[in-house]
RNA sequence: GUGGGUGUAGCUCAGUUGGCAGAGCGCUAGGUUGUGGUCCUGGAUGUCGAGGGUUCGAGCCCCUUCACUCACCCCA
């Protein structure tokens, strides 16, 4: 039997009413907030994401599904949705009709892990990314956002953590400082944190390894070297949450594992999921546009992770479930069929979800199909209701029966049902 | 990439010192002619994850392998 490559699943029937449930519910929210879907494709040259995400990053070192194709060309799964959407906005030049552009984008992303709850290596994101805005209140805004929609699907005990990195102006000079720190504890780091030193110092300050975090516990922190313009843009986000009273903490350690981000970073906590606790990160990355042959422009922009939302949802107490069938014919008899065929598809063109059953077992057990799917109403059409122009209309609920003509019966349904 | 745990019916799981492969749920057919949910009775369904070994005999013991799962790591 064939399955599933390892870490990929099927989000089957049972489950889809969840999943468009926070689309919907993502998509109405982004809507009003100005964004609008931009749609990117799955592959793309592997040298977007190597320099976008930074070649010395764990997601590109080891995590990408990269290939060549069949004329040797370098291809990579997506495995972030941003660098997409940055090249789009590059190669279409969407900024010269308007830089400020606000867009959102949900799919698949993939990257090779080893997969573990609310891990997989096919997972989703909804993307929501800010063109042209340098404003801190847009930093303040898209935390909303995600604050907002947990709220709207239900959620509780969900924290932002926030952070900035600084910028190119201030970020050298703490990297400095960061640099002597690191030297002088060099024999307790770990090797990675070691290889990081050169590559890219900040990731240290993350690294959860215990003699690591030891190390690093009094390590200088990029909030204590930031230049006049990122403390002040860092003090409006934070001002500005408070404001709307959205729950937050202030984290020296949020670093991410993307090379792009610059001032404003933040990740979405959750406890729900085991060790899987980010819902929901993203950040400013006013460099990136220019990085990937754009003009001067900044933007920041947020991914949610679909899969573990879904999760964190489901394991709220009130399920969300498919709408049952308003109808469902049984019909008794081959002309039975064949009417019920005709009507059963005239219901469901007007927009009534109905059923219909044409494998000729008894009316015993096409009733207890009918209760077992939901069905409001059933329609019995045997041998002996045609000939005697009188079908039933049984109400599943009330067990009310109604008689129903032979002339037009779609009709005498569609006016029961209002 | 590194560790731990688990693989038996569609699902959740029992299975004794190695001796006929089970339960509950679900599915299905009935319970006086053609009316559901509760109840009762019957029925179908297994490569015991796969391959090898030990043994008269393996779901059970040994080896190999695969998958799932949790954690490290990383991130959404």
């Amino acid at each position: 039997m064939i399955q599933t490559i390892r870490g990929i699943r099927d989000i089957l029937p049972q489950d889809t009413a969840l999943w468009q449930h926070i689309e919907e519910t993502a998509t109405e929210l982004l809507d009003s907030f100005g964004f609008q879907e931009i749609r990117i494709p799955i592959m793309e040259k592997t040298e977007l994401f190597a320099r976008s995400i930074g070649e010395a990053t764990d997601i590109v070192e080891k995590e990408m599904y990269t290939f060549p194709d069949r004329k040797g060309e370098k291809l990579t799964l997506r495995p972030e949705a941003t660098a997409s959407v940055v090249r789009a906005y590059v190669q279409h030049k969407m900024y010269a009709e308007d830089p400020i552009r606000k867009m959102y984008t949900i799919g698949p992303m993939f990257r090779r892990e080893r997969p573990q709850k609310g891990r997989y290596r096919q997972f989703y994101q909804i993307n929501a990314e800010v063109f042209g805005i340098s404003a801190p209140y847009i930093d303040a805004q898209l935390i909303l956002i995600l604050n907002a929609l947990f709220k709207r699907l239900g959620l509780s005990g969900l924290k932002a953590h926030i952070n900035s990195l600084g910028c190119p102006k201030c970020r050298p000079d703490f990297q400095k400082t960061l640099l002597a720190f690191l030297e002088d504890k060099k024999d307790k780091l770990c090797d990675n944190c070691l290889r990081r030193m050169d590559k890219n110092p900040l990731r240290t300050l993350d690294c959860k390894a215990p003699g690591c975090r030891e190390a690093m516990a009094d390590a200088p922190s990029t909030l204590e070297h930031l230049c006049l313009e990122c403390r002040e843009h860092f003090d409006t986000v934070k001002n500005m949450l408070d404001q709307q009273n959205v729950d937050y903490v202030v984290d020296k350690t949020l670093v991410r594992g993307l090379d792009y981000y610059s001032r404003t970073t933040f990740e979405i906590l959750t406890t729900a999921l085991g060790a899987q606790s980010a819902v929901a990160g993203g950040g400013r990355y006013d460099a990136l546009v220019k990085e990937l042959d754009g003009p001067e422009m900044p933007a920041i922009g947020f991914a949610i992770g679909f899969d573990r939302l879904a999760e964190i949802v489901e394991q709220l107490e009130t399920p969300i479930l498919p709408k049952p069938p308003a109808v469902f014919i049984i019909p008794l008899g081959e002309k039975a069929k064949e009417l019920g065929y005709l009507w059963a598809s005239e219901l469901s063109l007007a927009g009534i979800k109905t059923e219909m059953n044409y494998s000729g077992r008894s009316l015993k057990s096409l009733m207890k199909r009918a209760n077992k799917l939901g069905a409001g109403h059933v329609l019995i059409a045997g041998e002996k209701e045609i000939e005697e122009n009188a079908l039933i209309l049984r109400d599943m609920a009330t067990k009310e029966q109604h008689t129903l003509s032979m002339e037009n019966p779609v009709k005498q349904i569609l006016s029961y049902l209002k």
